[in-house]
DNA sequence: TTAAGTTATGCTCAGGATAAGTATAAGCCA
DNA sequence: TGGCTTATACTTATCCTGAGCATAACTTAA
């Protein structure tokens, strides 16, 4: 069946010669399970909250069921069930199928496939082991915005430069030295928010991390960091860095509002998840230039200091334009 | 977007009260087949191509194997070995589930992993079936290095109004109207050239797409573009869409080039993806102040016009700082 | 009642990025 | 040599962005 060429050719990954999509499991070899792992996340007062299980040591996941049109659907009916609440925006985040990956080596044939979605945080189904833990449990030295978090630079800068003297070439040396500077801003470069898997997957391999070393790690030279079964904290730096990088180009933010917000409210959200402070008039003038909200005409109750006028997202936006950007010198004519 | 309700929760798709991935196919209605399909891109003489198989009409495709160590590094080494170029760049593109995807509705417990791959054309090995397309014979529409293509006027046009005329309710009839005119660019909107996905499934709805109607549809109405098997040319502008919006803000383009080129070639392929014109001068600024290229001191031979300098990619770029972009109004304190 | 603290909101300003165009250079070929 | 083509340098106007100042509108504690 397989004729790709080459030696590879002998079990053929890509079956090039037969016709696509045809395939009916030729051998049972080719059975696999699948699992839906979600990263379902929510804003309340500023933090970022993630949907947990088992004790928030795992994101919500479970087999795949075929019962639903489509992955998207099914995965937003069981959130709705859940939470109570509509799910507001779903994505794909990524297919995780390599071998090895639940450091289970007898059953490697499984795919996981996980989506990240955006609701609100309220009550959550009765019975459920399910609660919202704060996203920097997990990821402490994401959380910039006051400033570099003291650990960066008592705990995580020495053990990655210890594991950087530590390759075996001075080439090999300097490579990840530089790495760890560019993934963590170190030696006045910028801190980039959304290197989150970078920085995940190089502490992961300085085995700093708990989920790295497994049975074998001594806590004392590991990392703070809630860790996670499985690749599950992986999955989440996934999540995260998606959505630092979507809420700059899309208005997807407002998924994790109230219908009703102060523009301050807003910025924390923001910042909330970026893990780095906005300047706030100029946020405020981009929300309004973008006309990204409009005034209820209400205004905000309880509070310290003036009372702030009530926005609501402008869903129009939407449908009047499709917000993308661009930065290639494209000529007009 | 249908909502489904909450009775699917009896069969809980996503289990949250059992441990995660532990599942070990409690029952064999569990097990489903995999496979995978590869969007390889190369560009030769200013012309994006695609590898395909069944005489152009399907993606490569083949079923899931679990011999390499991830997805990735199973499909780089297959592409390999198929074009015997190295495959530069490697990302997962989507995953697709969705029931009734293949038309083929007695099986539906398949899964599709979709890869964008990016490469040179060169010879494709032996007795492959596998051959280069260009990308717009799939999608005529979407080129506009030469301005809109005029089938887009004559004919895309009509017929979309057509079909947001036939709506039931006169405000299913703008809104219908108001998406087609976003995504395509009508009433002298811009034309977004990333919207690949949005303009393809919105003519997928329409009825206009070949795929759409398989046996019942009359071929006068449809839209010129040659088809695909199953929801191949879905993941095709799935890729297309991917690629469009990553050259702008990651150095990618690079991958499909020779070792050495001149400024104008690397114009041209960048014209190539985006289907769209560049301003020259404004592309060469960027390049340059960038530090993308370097000098390699020839210069380039057997041309029209003034000899250009011929370019290498400064590969330590990559090294030296993590390129992304931001939009959000950071404060730097 | 007043001063101090807090948040909201309007406005300015400098520097940089961007889009576009002008001008000149350097090759080819008839 | 003149005309065609492409390469490359420079200029200009405009817009965007980051940053800061100033003032308004409240609350709270002295």
């Amino acid at each position: 069946m397989a004729i790709a060429s080459r030696d590879c050719n002998r079990n053929g990954l890509l079956d090039v010669a037969g016709p696509p999509r045809k395939t009916k499991t030729p051998s049972s070899a080719r059975a696999i399970t699948a699992d839906l792992v979600a990263v379902l996340v929510a804003v309340t007062d500023g933090e970022p909250k993630i949907m947990t299980i088992a004790n928030a040591g795992a994101l919500p996941s479970g087999p795949f069921e075929f019962k639903h049109r489509s992955l998207q659907s099914g995965l937003r009916a069981w959130v709705e069930a859940q939470t109570g609440h509509p799910l507001g925006y779903v994505e794909q985040l990524y297919t995780f199928a390599d071998r090895g990956r639940t450091g289970d080596a007898q059953s490697p044939h499984s795919v996981s496939i996980s989506y990240l979605g955006l609701t609100r945080e309220d009550q959550i189904g009765e019975g459920a082991e399910a609660l919202w833990s704060g996203w920097y449990d997990y990821f402490p030295w994401e959380d910039h915005r006051e400033g570099p978090p003291p650990l960066l630079a008592k705990l995580l800068t020495p053990r990655l430069r210890a594991w950087a003297k530590s390759a075996p070439s001075a080439a090999l040396q300097r490579e990840r030295w530089q790495r760890a500077a560019i993934t963590f801003g170190f030696e006045d470069r910028e801190w980039n928010e959304e290197l989150v898997l970078q920085r995940y997957e190089l502490l992961f391999e300085a085995a700093l991390i708990p989920e790295a070393v497994r049975e074998s790690g001594n806590a004392a030279t590991l990392v703070p960091g809630r860790p996670m079964t499985a690749d599950h904290r992986r999955i989440l730096a996934t999540g995260i860095a998606r959505l630092r990088a979507k809420i700059k180009y899309r208005p997807v933010v407002f998924e994790l509002m109230p219908a009703e917000f102060t523009l301050l409210q807003l910025q924390r959200s923001v910042e909330a998840l970026a893990g780095r402070l906005v300047h706030k008039q100029n946020f405020r003038r981009l929300m309004e230039q973008q006309q990204l909200v409009e005034e209820t005409g209400a205004i905000a109750a309880d509070t310290v200091g003036r009372p702030a006028k009530l926005f609501r997202f402008r869903h129009a936006v939407l449908a009047e334009r499709a917000v993308a950007g661009t930065k290639l010198p494209l000529s007009r004519t």
